[in-house]
DNA sequence: ATAAAGTCTATTGGTTCAGTCGAGTTTATG
DNA sequence: CATAAACTCGACTGAACCAATAGACTTTAT
């Protein structure tokens, strides 16, 4: 699964939009100019997250967008599947189910993708809009962890100074 | 992470160059032929497999492909980087560091995004080719795991029938 | 010598990506 | 009720990337 630009727009401004969610509708123009989006692409966007129902729109001045539902209740891996596709790396989760039943040859190199787009939905489909705007700065060294979620994983394991990994 | 169809050639040229490391050098053709795939198109990518050093060649007549390190010491993430680039869904695990440390507005995003690369790393730079040529068909319902790899746990996961996850 | 094989550069047709334009519709407000 | 602010929607574009092909060239076994 790879995150294009305008998936990454589309987290950003979903983003914004829970992070000001008390604020009634927010102008495509403050979004864009806030989080520094091309403002006619980000139009586009906000219509195609429109559709999916994950954000209403009010027309006419005083005009904007708003979330349809709480930032707790919108997982990274809607937004990401509506914008950019399957999580798996190659083709999407059902196809590779078939061809791991199918093609004997390579049935163990399917079930590696297979495993691999697991991981990504056990972390996105985890993950929501609320989880991302709690602790906006590095400061206040302890913040308290909510209902056992994962959350700074990663960053807790050791970390070779100069990894280069990729 | 996106696997393009080149990746996926790469991948099973590979598998069927493991399946006969015992053989010497293969030709082109009879990859092409016995994976079934675009010969021309393979020819390409064989020779970027070469200069990465993950195959070698034998030229002139009676010449061809073979591996140049055992399957068991070529890992998926290798080829995988070599032909797709990064693992990670956007950027690569460098710049997102650089991201979460810079970019205070996103940076649980970035971390998110790190996360599904480390585990997707996780998986693919731990399995290799001779992983995937063992057991080539669903016979023998018991099959040694060694040296307690994973493999297989996405499999043994109780699975819904008609998941539609993607 | 020559046929069989890999090497290498160029090119092509198609698709996706990132983004722009502009005409249209809706609505708050004076 | 005029109008400006705002969303709606379809068309379009240039660049990049993808999958694949073509063809000339070099190397080597026999």
């Amino acid at each position: 699964m790879k995150i294009s630009q305008k998936g990454l727009y589309a987290l950003q401004a979903m983003m914004m939009l829970a992070r000001r969610h008390h604020q009634g509708a927010i102008k495509i123009r403050d979004i864009a100019y806030e989080e520094d989006l091309p403002e006619k692409f980000l139009e586009l966007i906000l219509l195609e997250l429109k559709n999916a129902r994950m954000v209403e729109s009010v027309r006419g001045a005083k005009g904007g967008y708003q979330l349809r539902r709480e930032p707790s209740e919108i997982h990274l891996a809607e937004i990401i599947r509506l914008i950019d596709g399957p999580l798996a790396p190659f083709g999407d989760a059902e196809q590779l189910r078939v061809l791991i039943g199918r093609d004997l040859p390579h049935r163990a190199l399917y079930q590696v993708f297979l495993d691999v787009r697991d991981a990504a939905a056990r972390i996105l489909e985890h993950t929501t809009l609320a989880d991302l705007i709690r602790e906006p700065g590095p400061r206040s060294g302890k913040s308290k962890r909510q209902r056992g979620q994962k959350r700074e994983a990663g960053s807790i394991l050791p970390m070779v100074v100069g990894s280069k990994s990729d």
